[in-house]
DNA sequence: TAGAGAATCGGACTATAGTCCGGTTGTGAC
DNA sequence: GTCACAACCGGACTATAGTCCGATTCTCTA
């Protein structure tokens, strides 16, 4: 089923592919697609998923600087740089997994995790919450996929990482 | 026709109107009323015409520190705080005329004028569009609704006017 | 006022996301 | 082997955004 899906969605872009082609292609009913991925952007997240747990891992477990060991700005720097290459990579089908429903984005456990990993980075700014939220606003794949005709990768990776430097708080030596 | 719709938004919330009910409520047809304002995101957008030019009336030739006059870093600060509150005021709706297409958003004048003007505040900033883009992110209808109910509307305008004097360059006194 | 042509209208039509229920297949007890 | 029960499956069904074309009305000219 899976697999169907990730074919359809390779050949003829995330969304061309409807889900009852999906299911026709994998050949089942479109009740059991449903059954198993709640909607379009579950069956997104569901392809999306070994993807994420890698980078996950690495966050986790993996060496430094995107991995536990290093200062903590160095650390959200690898963060950003990782994430935004994961973006761009599956760009089409992040922004489905995050757009299809409303509120999908934030109720995700990956973005949970996103979060709560720049949120502990930020631990030193006011409020390192709501500092994550605005920072992860600028990653969202809607917000890049607009941008990105317009002003192009390289500028929008610098701008993120500019942002992300100004809004840790000044590690004074 | 923007009578009716603008009643039926207010009495069911936007999201559980359907262009049918509009049309018949206003008593004309679907064609017409998708002829006139395009989809359903054309339409909320034609209801917060008149709000939207109040603000952007407020911007071009209102008083400092809204309008022309102030120190950079104090009309942004005027500027998101009032954007913030129109934003707070006509949530669903807005949410609405950015979400309803995908890219809708970005295309819309609204948001280009509202970028141009974040841009040139930041003009002394190393890339002041993409940096405009970012803050502007922060500001998007579906991240604000996603965030209130965990944060609530105060540390989210904090946190936004944080950002925004942390993207500002240092004004060497 | 009559008629031609243009602009406009409205509702039937299509496409698609998501729901629901009757049928089917697997499982365990006797 | 057979019956009862449960879990699962699939496609018909609903709701809604958006399209299209025949019908209507408006306007301008003679």
């Amino acid at each position: 089923m899976l697999e169907a899906a990730a074919r359809l969605f390779a050949e003829q872009g995330v969304e061309a592919v409807s889900m009852d082609q999906v299911a026709a292609a994998a050949g089942v009913g479109k009740g059991t697609l449903f059954r198993r991925f709640g909607d379009k952007s579950g069956l997104a997240a569901a392809l999306l998923d070994a993807r994420e747990r890698v980078l996950q891992k690495a966050i986790l477990h993996g060496p430094p600087p995107l991995g536990p060991g290093a200062p903590a700005d160095e650390r959200l720097t690898a963060f950003i740089d990782a994430y935004f290459d994961y973006l761009l990579e599956h760009l089409a089908l992040i922004r489905m997994s995050e757009t299809a429903a409303p509120g999908a984005r934030y109720r995700i456990g990956a973005y949970r995790f996103w979060h709560r990993h720049v949120a502990i980075l930020l631990g030193a700014t006011p409020d390192p919450e709501q500092t994550a939220h605005a920072l992860l606003a600028s990653l969202a794949a809607e917000h890049v996929a607009a941008l990105l005709p317009e002003l192009g990768e390289q500028r929008i990776r610098a701008g993120l990482l500019r942002l992300a430097h100004a809004a840790m708080p000044c590690p004074s030596p």
